[in-house]
RNA sequence: GGGGCCGUGGUGUAGCCCGGUAAGCAUCUAAGCUUUGGGAGCUUAAGACCCCGGUUCAAAUCCGGGCGGCCUCACCA
């Protein structure tokens, strides 16, 4: 197998062919199969999710996959920026042209604001927050891959109404600590907060936040976005509300996008390793696996111990038992490993003999034997510091992936040993859009946006202007 | 969209340059025996040359076109 501190991107390929996470055959370019093993895991994923935002007052809704064409004219922004990766849907039947186009949805921004304009009428019904979990369709260029890049993706998306901008941008906060709870601290994903540069941001929105995460290549990969869109859909759509004293006003929006199966394959990509994936505890799709060790002549004592382990743990956690005669232990470890179950308990007659087991654990590749009476006790210690053991390890990478520049020389030699920077530069907003694309043109390498905590202005000279810098704005290659 | 590489059983590949044997190997699947403490062994079975056209006595192999994939650049919340 490839290694993956050799070649990431074949690594990622073989394991998730190997693994069958998902299946690329499907004859329709972009879209693939996410197959038992991950939808086991992206469910989970929707779950954790979405209990987080209905505690954060957020309410569940389905919208339509489709959206008039109309719609989808409204604002301007949004259509010079989405329109080249709409699938249009223009036809039923034998040939017969719709009597008006629909876009399969590339996001809901559009269909979401249609409605919010019927269902706002005053001050009363504000917060409005809504949320729908689902797939949308974007025509991307060749380049798609599976997880990164389709033409079909899993996300969730929420669409915020308040009074006024204070409001809105207390839900973009929010929304940065949901990202924080689930993506970090479940998904055991280090990300950075950055407000994107004014020429990089989100069809129609006033400002554009993400949280990205560098893989260990050195590329930032974005995981989730969340905008604050002003009151440009609100006119468009003429989403008002009536003040106390009975006045119209529009209504300011957010909306927030994370993107389940791209989390997804950031999670193998991060946390996956060279004997295979690696789950966070809490979305594995299966969290213990039990392989006895079926000697002849004493299978039958081993079968009959497994099967209560099995049954004792099954009450609190997700179990397989892998009695399969066919295969050897061995053969047996190799496999659940490189599917990345966390905890393996393996059961033979030595063990029983010694009232022990064997107990071996994939964020740390260690195993040992402890007795059979302290398993409860040491599974629930290890299934409480599993993700957070992962975390740490991907946090390492993260942090000594990020580099410090001062200078174009020191930019270039950074970005060339595969590492994201950080450098003073002079603007995020329009002005400083010609000396993006000096870097970009120079090293590849893309302008990411400012950090989000205050930070006091650089005292050093911008890297590409030599005027004064503003901010230290994070750079780097992206997937 | 540009450039490069490629298309052989379910998967990974050999064969292609230099046309001709029963298309080889590994894995997977099924059946049986035997084994099981870190990828066991044997036997048997099943399974493939992307599509269309051309050249030729003869095409997996050469030529043209199409379709599809991978890498890469551009584009892209």
């Amino acid at each position: 197998m490839q290694k993956k501190e050799e070649n990431m991107n074949e690594w990622f390929n073989e394991l998730i062919r190997e693994t069958e996470l998902v299946d690329d055959r499907y004859n329709v370019k972009g879209f693939v199969i996410y197959r038992e093993w991950c939808a086991m895991s992206l469910k989970k994923m929707y779950n954790i999710f979405e209990s987080v935002l209905n505690k954060k007052n957020h309410m569940p809704l389905f919208m339509p996959v489709v959206i008039p064409e109309q719609n989808f004219y409204k604002e301007a922004e949004h259509v010079k920026g989405f329109t080249p990766e709409v699938f249009w849907v223009t036809e039923h039947g034998d040939k017969e042209k719709l009597e008006e186009k629909l876009a399969l949805r590339p996001t809901s921004e559009t269909a979401f604001y249609q409605m919010y304009s019927l269902w706002i009428r005053s001050y009363n019904d504000l917060p409005y927050k809504r949320y729908q979990s689902g797939s949308v369709y974007r025509y991307e260029t060749k380049a798609t891959r599976p997880f990164l890049r389709g033409r079909e993706f899993l996300w969730i998306e929420t669409h915020c109404a308040f009074r006024d901008e204070k409001a809105a941008l207390e839900q973009i906060q929010e929304d940065m600590e949901t990202t924080k709870e689930v993506i970090t601290n479940v998904f055991g994903i280090p990300v950075l907060f950055l407000q994107r540069p004014q020429w990089d941001k989100f069809a129609g929105a006033v400002n554009t936040y993400a949280a990205d995460t560098i893989t260990q290549n050195g590329k930032f990969l974005q995981t989730a976005t969340t905008h604050y869109l002003g009151t440009s859909f609100a006119k468009a759509f003429d989403v008002k509300y009536k003040d106390e004293n009975g006045k119209d006003n529009l209504a300011h929006l957010t909306c927030y996008g994370p993107g389940i199966s791209r989390e997804f394959g950031t999670i193998v990509a991060i946390h996956g390793d060279n004997k295979g994936l690696r789950f966070p505890f809490e979305i594995a799709p299966k969290q213990i696996v039990i392989v006895p060790v079926l000697i002849k002549g004493k299978e039958k004592e081993v079968l009959k111990k497994v099967k209560d382990i099995y049954k004792k743990l099954s009450k609190t956690y997700e179990v397989i038992l892998d009695d399969n005669t066919q295969k050897t232990p061995g053969e047996k470890f190799y496999f659940w490993e490189m599917k990345g179950v966390p905890i393996r308990i393996e059961i033979g007659p030595r063990d029983i003999e010694n009232k022990k087991v064997g107990i071996f654990r994939r964020d740390l590749n260690s195993k040992e034997f402890i007795l059979e009476k302290d398993l409860t006790k040491t599974i629930s210690k290890i299934a409480k510091e599993f993700t957070s053991n992962l975390k740490n390890q991907a946090e390492k990478a993260f942090t000594e992936n990020i580099v410090e520049v001062k200078d174009m020389k020191a930019l270039e030699k950074a970005l060339e040993s595969n590492k994201v920077v950080r450098a003073p530069f002079c603007s995020i907003d329009k002005d400083g859009e010609k000396y993006a694309d000096m870097i970009k043109e120079k090293t590849g390498a893309e302008i990411k946006g400012i950090i989000l905590t205050k930070e006091t202005a650089p005292k050093e000279l911008c890297i590409a202007s030599g005027k004064p810098a503003k901010h230290y704005v994070y750079i780097g290659r992206g997937y």
